[in-house]
DNA sequence: AATATCGACAACCGCGGAAAT
DNA sequence: AATTTCCGCGGTTGTCGATAT
């Protein structure tokens, strides 16, 4: 018994955190650093457990923490990478310098239930009705999510639109989609297919259109929305037909990826690096790339 | 005026996996 | 190699002032 190392301490502290105690933790932390936080509390001299002076540092005595509103660039971030992974909160918050993934978590709480306020549909559970429909562009002529024109009507408040409020129309070919049940693939099926993702959030689904050419003729493409973005893999034992589906799609920006040198197309044609070596990673951020509309439009 | 509800933040909890023993 | 401890994550609950009833 008394197992719970974190709390077997006769005397801990809970609940809100008091300025003294505040005090004595910024002092411990910027004179000794951070490593160890089951060490912490004794010796800075707190009765609290590890975890919660980690919780308090990270989240709100850390310095260069970000207060205050989220401004419209980061909501828009929030959005598109929520589609893209789902409630991965601590990944959205890498990608949002000085945010903390409880912040986010919360915002995103609270204004999904805003969202969600008199879902009343009463007539039936509302049908998929995922129509991708004249997607305007901004002035490089990529897709941009986030304009009024891509937004749903206002009147569409289903649980869907609340979720993944834009009309950000993506899409992949691929072989193999579904591998990742046998613990393999570390492609593009793999992100998009991801059980994760896509038993919690079902509307990604609907945004975001992955085909297995292994099961099609690139004669009969399904119908895809001109304009839409879109992301192919062609790896050295890739099936052609991966390119050749796509390459018959009128998009605006696409990407080639391929095993291992997808970094080298990828630097190419954005001129930077991305990411490490990891292919999943590279994926990753390709991904949110696209989402967040900074696609390279390249044909 | 009193009380119920809301909304934003803050903190806790259990869990899975990494690290340490 | 097995067991214990620790850390970080995501779901959930708690706190408290503001707003609504």
């Amino acid at each position: 018994m008394g197992h719970h190392s974190c709390c077997n301490q006769q005397k801990v502290k809970r609940g809100l955190w008091s300025p003294e105690e505040d005090e004595k933790l910024i002092r411990y932390i910027s004179t000794h650093g951070y490593g160890c936080w089951s060490e912490v509390p004794e010796k800075a001299g707190l009765q609290r457990c590890g975890k919660s002076c980690r919780l308090r540092w990270i989240n709100y005595l850390r310095p260069d923490i970000r207060r205050g509103r989220f401004t419209q660039e980061e909501e828009k971030l929030i959005i598109s990478l929520h589609a893209m992974v789902g409630n991965r909160w601590a990944h959205i918050a890498s990608h949002l310098p000085g945010r903390t993934d409880n912040e986010i978590k919360n915002y995103w709480n609270s204004w999904i239930k805003k969202k969600i306020r008199k879902p009343t549909t009463p007539s039936s559970t509302s049908p998929p009705s995922a129509e991708l429909i004249n997607p305007s562009y901004n002035s490089n002529n990529q897709f941009d999510a986030f304009t009024s024109q891509n937004m749903p009507p206002a009147s569409a408040t289903s649980h869907q639109d609340a979720i993944f409020p834009y009309h950000c129309p993506l899409f992949m070919f691929d072989t193999s989609i579904g591998d990742h049940n046998n613990g393999g693939n570390i492609g593009l099926s793999s992100e998009v297919w991801n059980p994760n993702i896509q038993h919690q959030d079902q509307a990604v689904h609907n945004s975001f259109f992955a085909y297995n050419t292994s099961s099609m003729d690139s004669n009969y493409l399904p119908p895809l929305v001109d304009g839409m973005a879109g992301m192919v893999q062609i790896g050295e034992d890739g099936d052609p037909i991966n390119r050749e589906c796509f390459e018959k799609q009128d998009v605006s920006g696409w990407v080639e990826t391929q095993n291992y040198p997808s970094l080298l197309i990828w630097e190419q044609i954005q001129g930077e690096l991305v990411g490490d070596h990891d292919l999943s990673s590279t994926t990753s951020s390709n991904i949110e790339r696209m989402a967040a509309g900074s696609f390279p439009s390249s044909q």
